[in-house]
DNA sequence: ATCAGCTATTGAGACGTCTCAATATTGAAT
DNA sequence: ATTCAATATTGAGACGTCTCAATAGCTGAT
């Protein structure tokens, strides 16, 4: 293929002239300009500059020009200026693909932040997580790529993502016991890392997690404090770790102070506002109804309270209601949760997941975080 | 480099032997694999099944092959089943970064769904959008990339993405006046499509848009027939198109039937809840107050529920509350809303920007879906 | 049997980058 | 001046796919 230099030549005309002329040229000789534009059009020469042209212009190899533009330390300083110059004045661009290709790795990485049309899974902590995992892997040249799971054989759209090369690893959040996904990959040795992990039995992979079993019992001490002990859990069904993991911190916590919980103080919901509400109620018609309601979302916190403020109970007057993960619309609605470092969980999650990809695993690949309780009037009227 | 049929060749095993040896090979004869895996270590050889390694085992060209694979008509069924066969026993994954540096496409499309750390700039919908986005490319099979845009500058953000080949082009949406965005794209003739457009000046690009200025006109016409004469609006300071639009249908509206509006019927405020909930205080406090207050979102008519609840306010007997965009809490708060179709956006949007990207625009690249009316009991108590 | 006109297959090369091994240049020490 | 050891640069080739131009194979008509 012919290159600039080529149609430069062959026009006789200075490099840079023939990179003019079929730029824009508007402020070249029309004359000059239209052989360009012809000679280009012989050679069949379309303009996109590459390393090649650099090295053309700088007078210089092609692998130099490689070596110069990723700061490589064998070139000399004057040498790599002369490089960076000529890329500066061609206006290059990398092509990313072509790195890839060549070095084996996409620069981009997979997360499924959406389980397809469950409704029951939609959350705004993980809308928050993403957001910041995307920060994150761009501070560090990366992309994210944002796919859907079907309800069925998920692992097979995370098998294909990676064997087609189009991604280097994965974020996964929303681990299940047994989670096919994490079988898959494992058995692939595709990298991944998720948000999650800490209660599944024994677990291999990486992963960064936040003690939920403590957080709610910091909630459940901040509410005996306040003199409640009929507090009363709503929570998911059983069967995901973390809310396995919630339920069980509200046990321990409870029994450590010799409270005995009925049955009826605890209710299961899905993740959707009527059904929580419905949980609500089912709790307050409980034989010694609670005085506080411990929720392990806020979601469901939310359908709690639209509940109470339709019956009229007050709260905190009447019932004291706390949530989990410190949803934007908790602030708002004065309602106590449990803040987690989403932040600077991503933040390592990254860092461990490259670890992973670059085959050298982090020494600390599974790490906990601890929450934080932040406490609101809803919580705010001691018995 | 060495092949896979080298290492066969040399071990002296046909290829398959070889292929299983090197891929898990536990049925196989300790010493054959042995020796495989010893002839490959000296030549080097790391499996990974290319086009090349199907073209070795079926017997033909390795052209054949990327034609076979790819349904091309010119190749004969028969061949076509062999390369497949073959195919399908080495497990042939197609590497997609090699396709893409040969053709010049990435097949992955750039979305940016938050604007960083603004959060007025939530929004539901979008998140809702973005999903039904990203499952109309992966039926076209593309992905979809998702990236972060800063508050300055975000256009470099994006002729950055296309300029080292990540992307081949965007859907945008938020779009505002002068929308610099929508400037750097034209002049880098960088495909794209949008979510909104119609309410700018003379949009020259492709979009699809809901007509929100007849949505509007619904709502009140709705509020009208309930009797209701004294609507308020709440709704985002102007300054964005759609938000002007939606402002506009209800001036169009009132003045048809001949209601003037008092400056005090108006509130703006920020998409946030507590900015929302002050908004509708100061509309409830107005001269002649509204006995409806007519939200130009979902979360805006949060806010103001929130504000009505807490001053003992009922909905709808003592006023009337109704939203936009139809976020499933406001069914389950039971207020009205109006649904926009944005599944059939999304597929038409996805399309759209296919023949951008193609060079064959469509020939609807401006298209405009119409909104609905979704009734519930905020608004169901006639005067 | 030959040939024209198909259709099916082949083989080579290009996409743009990185990186290894080989060569050239430099500088310091003799 | 010469030599040796760094240091700097070069040049070629490979990554895996697609696609063009060229060749081979086939069919049916002469």
């Amino acid at each position: 293929m012919a290159t600039l230099k080529d149609v430069a030549q062959r026009a006789s005309v200075p490099m840079l002239t023939a990179f003019e002329a079929l730029n824009n040229g508007h402020a070249l000789d029309p004359e000059i300009r239209q052989r360009v534009l012809q000679t280009a059009d012989q050679l069949n020469y379309s303009l996109k500059i590459t390393q090649n042209d650099i090295a053309d212009l700088a007078g210089v190899a092609k692998g130099t020009v490689s070596y110069a533009l990723n700061n490589s330390s064998l070139i000399k300083p004057a040498t790599r200026q002369k490089v960076l110059d000529a890329a500066q004045v061609l206006g290059y661009h990398l092509n990313i693909t072509a790195r890839n290709l060549r070095t084996n790795r996409a620069g981009v990485i997979g997360y499924s932040w959406h389980v397809a049309d469950d409704p029951s899974r939609m959350n705004n902590l993980l809308d928050r997580f993403i957001y910041r995992v995307t920060a994150a892997a761009e501070k560090r040249n990366h992309h994210m790529l944002t796919f859907l799971q079907p309800q069925e054989n998920a692992d097979r759209v995370y098998e294909n993502l990676i064997s087609i090369s189009r991604v280097d690893g994965f974020i996964i959040s929303d681990v299940s016991y047994n989670d096919p996904r994490l079988a898959r990959l494992s058995a692939m040795g595709a990298p991944f890392a998720a948000f999650g992990g800490m209660y599944l039995p024994a677990p291999d992979f990486a992963f960064a997690d936040v003690d939920s079993k403590s957080g709610v019992k910091m909630v459940v001490n901040h509410l005996l404090d306040q003199g409640h002990e009929r507090i009363g859990l709503l929570t998911r069904h059983p069967g995901m770790p973390f809310g396995d993991a919630r339920e069980a911190g509200y046990h321990e916590a409870m029994s450590a102070v010799g409270i005995d919980v009925p049955k009826d103080w605890i209710a299961y919901t899905l993740n959707v506002l009527t059904d929580a509400a419905a949980a609500a109620q089912q709790l307050m018609s409980a034989k010694h109804p609670p005085t506080a309601i411990l929720c392990t979302n806020d979601l469901m916190a939310f359908g709690a309270k639209s509940y109470l403020d339709g019956v009229g109970m007050r709260i905190p007057q009447d019932v004291a209601l706390t949530g989990y993960d410190d949803d934007p619309t908790s602030e708002f609605l004065g309602i106590t949760s449990v803040r987690q470092p989403i932040d600077e969980i991503a933040e390592m999650l990254f860092d461990i997941l490259l670890g992973e990809i670059n085959g050298e695993p982090c020494a600390e690949r599974q790490v906990i975080f601890y929450p934080e309780l932040v406490v609101r009037q809803s919580t705010e009227f001691p018995r």
